[in-house]
RNA sequence: CGCGGGGUGGAGCAGCCUGGUAGCUCGUUGGGCUCAUAACCCAAAGGUCGCGGGUUCAAAUCCCGCCCCCGCAACCA
């Protein structure tokens, strides 16, 4: 029996909806998970949420909740959404269960008795949304770079933990195990990190009302980044159930973010050797998906909702299209056109079409009964190698490689049913075992292909499983099965098209957004800047009372459901007449210091000249500004960039990620001041 | 001198560590097939592998220099 198998993802911060870069990866997560499911090792896989932050704290107050009234609600929103999506998770942790103070508790003691804690005072500004102390350096006109509030100066005892003190250890471990932190390129960006040396950090926040109370110290509670990493060890019994974390710890990949590899590779293998534990056996930094190129971002409205992805063209083809489309560990993009484009390429005329192709023929040339009449041809070969390079591939994460090598296999399928030519065979008799040999072996192919599409499309492998006549329930079958079986008769099904073609002609998708309800908050609605918006699954998908479950959507999954369309939510006419739109005529334009999009300018808007700050700067130079005449927001509310105050916003559009172009008038333009409407 | 990554046919990427015919997907064009979801198969067009220099019989690959892009890391309200 192999030993088991546990993997965890981050938590995510309980204040605000899972976007398409969190779902990335939990799905590449469940991907691995379901792979050592599949190869018979128990697993034990574990997702969570991070309440103990500021954030979520004042968020709560703001909607008048009860923080943790605010974080039940948060949960069941993450987990509706994770479970949409098929994660097949064992555990989610939340970090203000009862089962994880204990654990903090003991392993903060644990560390203090190994007397890697000491006190010591801290002071500095303070940004409250960043939750960090800011260094003096990295103040823009004294304001948070990020946030653009002013920080407070803060001066308090805190505990501090030696991390400047495992340096050395850190570094022998990292030459010791070359693997523990992948990809390289992640390895070497820390190891730099660890030459350069370490400082202590500070673990405890004073009078702080949301957190785990410091033990030694009960005024005190447990920094929010020392409270989440231990939320790995928690879950497998620490400071609670020794026999239960014999079994799991050390885990054998945390799976997180680039952005906070060093804390994983860095601070908790600190952690974890100043308690007496020994160390995870690997640490897996991926890369991000980004939307068109640039990152997403729930403020420049470029964060896709993966709700919305996958109601579109469905979970299993997300599923795919990040698994199969970025290569694991770099960057990927996303867009709705390449979505779309791999939908119809990978699903549609491929996979798809396959499973249809051979079903049609059986069902025709053999009452859908077939059996193998002689040898194998080439594909049995083919179907070989396939298995073995999927296996290499997934067993070192490269998930990409592993669906290129399926698609491979059926690539050689397809190759081959022009070659044998079935509907040829099927005219002559005497070419029946060459007809029944065929078609057996192409059958075998897809059976093979789906089991190995188990982790990453398992509502539809499934489907296609019971389609090619696997009388095996998928639960029970294991990587061993996708070995070529070169005998048995089996009983193919024909069935709906699994993944309809999109056609970029079809009608537009009825204006009523998808079915969900259950979204507190309405999602963001990417809007698509073409016009070529995909118009999703046709309406036969949808509205075929199929007599399979529409395989796409894995159990758990919602209904498919209406296209749901990216249209805007509507305001009325007096929503619209509060907008104060006005010409106004540009005096002077200069670019802001140390930015490369902002100008600032002074603008005649009739009654008064204003400063505007406008995202212009790379479309526009500042002189090509002056004397233009422009159209403007005017009763916007003033708002500091790069600590100007800006009174008003500039109109200007163009496709998300290009530059701007301004809106402008006939010659001659209205006068300064004059109403837009 | 911050640190890290990247620049390969129209698009997106692989190849680079371990030099030796530049590969894949999509798109384009032509042909074939009729089992299949206008799907599938074959073929073709299309590349100074960012620029310059060096090592070598041979460089996308190794070495040196330069240019440009991105992330760490603030810039569209």
């Amino acid at each position: 029996m192999p030993s088991p198998f546990f993997l965890t993802t981050a938590i995510d911060y309980a204040n605000g909806r899972p976007h398409l870069g969190t779902a990335y990866e939990k799905i590449t997560a469940d991907v691995i998970a379901r792979y050592k499911r599949l190869s018979g090792i128990e697993t034990h896989f574990l997702m969570g949420l991070d309440e103990h932050s500021l954030n979520v704290y004042r968020k709560a107050r703001e909607q008048g909740l009860d923080p943790l009234t605010y974080c039940d609600q948060m949960a069941a929103i993450f987990r509706d959404v994770w479970a949409r999506l098929d994660i097949s998770f064992d555990d989610f942790i939340r970090t203000t269960e009862p089962r994880h103070r204990v654990a903090v508790q003991a392993m903060t003691e644990k560390i203090r008795a190994a007397g890697d804690l000491y006190e010591g005072v801290y002071e500095g500004w303070y940004c409250e949304s960043c939750e960090a102390f800011k260094p003096e350096k990295d103040l823009v006109d004294g304001l948070c770079p990020i946030h653009r509030t002013t920080p407070a100066w803060i001066r308090e005892t805190n505990h501090f933990f030696r991390l400047s003190a495992y340096r050395d250890r850190l570094l022998a471990h990292f030459a010791a195990h070359p693997e523990f932190l992948q990809p390289d390129v992640r390895r070497n960006e820390i190891l730099r990190l660890l030459e350069a040396g370490l400082e202590d950090i500070s673990i405890s926040r004073a009078g702080q009302p949301w957190g785990i109370p410091v033990p030694h110290d009960p005024s005190s509670v447990v920094y929010v980044w020392f409270d989440a990493l231990i939320n790995y060890i928690t879950a497998v019994g620490y400071g609670a159930d020794p026999e239960r974390l014999a079994k799991w710890w050390p885990a054998d990949l945390h799976i997180v973010g680039k952005d906070i590899t060093r804390f994983h590779a860095v601070v908790w293998p600190a952690m974890l050797m100043s308690a007496g534990e020994a160390l995870p056996r690997q640490v897996f930094g991926h890369g991000w998906v980004h939307f068109k190129g640039e990152k997403m971002s729930k403020s420049l409205g470029t964060a896709v909702d993966p709700l919305e992805a996958a109601e579109r063209l469905g979970c299993d083809p997300l599923r795919l299209y990040l698994v199969k489309e970025v290569p694991y560990g770099g960057d990927g993009d996303f867009s709705w056109e390449r979505f779309e484009e791999r939908y119809n390429a990978d699903l549609a005329n491929n996979l798809g079409n396959l499973v249809s192709r051979v079903a049609s023929m059986a069902e025709r040339y053999v009452a859908g009964r077939v059996a193998p009449t002689g040898d194998p041809g080439p594909l049995a070969a083919a179907a070989g190698e396939t298995l073995a390079a999927y296996r290499a591939a997934m067993d070192v994460y490269a998930l990409h490689d592993a669906a290129n090598a399926i698609y491979r296999l059926l690539g050689a399928a397809n190759e081959y049913i022009e070659q044998t030519a079935p509907w040829k065979l099927a005219k002559d008799p005497a070419h029946a075992d060459r007809l029944g040999q065929v078609l057996f072996d192409v059958a075998e192919v897809l059976r093979v292909a789906a089991v190995l599409l188990l982790p990453v499309m398992p509502g539809s492998a499934r489907e296609i499983l019971r389609r090619v006549g696997e009388t095996a329930d998928p639960a029970t079958l294991r990587l061993d099965d996708a070995a070529w079986k070169p005998s048995g008769e089996r009983t193919l099904v024909k069935g709906e098209a699994l993944w309809p073609r999109l056609e970029a002609a079809s009608a537009p998708a009825p204006p009523v957004r998808g079915a969900m309800s259950d979204s507190p908050t309405p999602p963001p609605a990417p809007s698509p800047a073409s016009p070529a918006t995909p118009p999703a699954p046709s309406a036969s998908v949808a509205s075929t009372p199929a007599e399979a479950p529409t395989p796409n959507a894995g159990p758990g999954a919602a209904p498919p459901t209406a296209p749901a369309a990216a249209d805007v939510a509507r305001i009325t006419f007096d929503d619209l007449m509060r907008v104060d739109l006005r010409v106004a005529k540009v005096l002077a334009a200069e670019r802001v210091p140390k930015s490369s999009k902002l100008l600032k300018l002074s603008v005649d808007v009739g009654t008064e000249t204003r400063t505007i700050v406008a995202g212009l700067g790379e479309a526009y130079e500042p002189e090509a500004m002056v004397g233009r005449t422009i159209a403007i927001v005017a009763n916007l509310a003033p708002r500091k960039m790069m600590g100007i105050e800006s009174n008003g916003m500039v109109l200007a559009g163009g496709p998300d990620g290009a530059k701007p172009e301004l809106v402008t008038f006939a010659d001659p333009p209205p006068p300064p001041g004059s109403r837009i409407r």
